[in-house]
DNA sequence: ATGCGTTATGTTCAGTCGTGCATTACGACA
DNA sequence: TGTCGTAATGCACGACTGAACATAACGCAT
């Protein structure tokens, strides 16, 4: 048998505004951190810039001190850093999120849905 | 201190075709079980029966024996009853769902978000 | 002063999802 | 045979989401 039945789920932290912390976001962030900007960091997971800076304003806003920094114009026309506070968020999502993981896995095995055809 | 972030999921059995078990759809296979027909059952929590008929048509094809008997016509206009293998999934999802609640219970206290301002 | 690439923002458009409404099929019962 | 309430199903509408465009502001370089 190969899996008939798989057990899924999503992980999120809320804030005041709703969703603050969520998978996609995360990964964001860290683009942010790679690319040092939200629009080539945005491109390089294609996303909208729209979207991408209204999900880093979201997180922003809903952190007591700034996930990301941004600084318009000047060399390069300027760029966007992910902050201390920000690589923190980063780290503590991904630990919930693969302590989630291992859950899943854990109690997928024991999900007790397969084969339960009644025989004749 | 009282809770600045909240640590939320959700959880689901993916069959076949996408979701075949969600919190929602159990609820509703619930309210089968008690009110005996899908229609009382989607008025009985504010959805809409086409809504409803398509997550009830949405499980029963994705499991082997259905999970509701549906009857048209006849006494009373017909009718639908949650199945053996319905009550079965029904338990299975809760069991999950429960064991996913402790989880985040758990996961919630050491999420480790709260309070890092610097001072000054 | 001009150019450049990024942040910042508004507007429009397409896809998705669920609601609401309309209609038909069905089968026991009076 | 007509009534009744439910299953079954199609279609149009409104809400929501993110994509795609279109500008404007900004500040260092040249």
């Amino acid at each position: 048998m190969e899996a008939e039945y798989r057990l899924r789920g999503r992980l999120w932290i809320e804030g005041p505004e709703g969703t603050f912390l969520g998978y996609g976001r995360v990964v964001l962030l860290e683009r942010i951190r790679a690319h040092g900007s939200i629009s080539a960091a945005a491109r390089s997971m294609e996303m909208s810039y729209r979207h991408a800076w209204k999900l880093v304003d979201s997180m922003n806003r809903q952190s007591r001190s700034p996930v990301v920094h941004r600084s318009t114009g000047g060399k390069g026309g300027g760029g966007a850093v992910l902050t201390e506070a920000g690589e923190r968020a980063v780290a503590c999502f991904w630990a919930a999120h693969d302590d989630f993981k291992a859950f899943i896995d854990a109690r997928s095995r024991t999900l007790g849905l397969e084969d339960r055809e009644a025989p004749r």
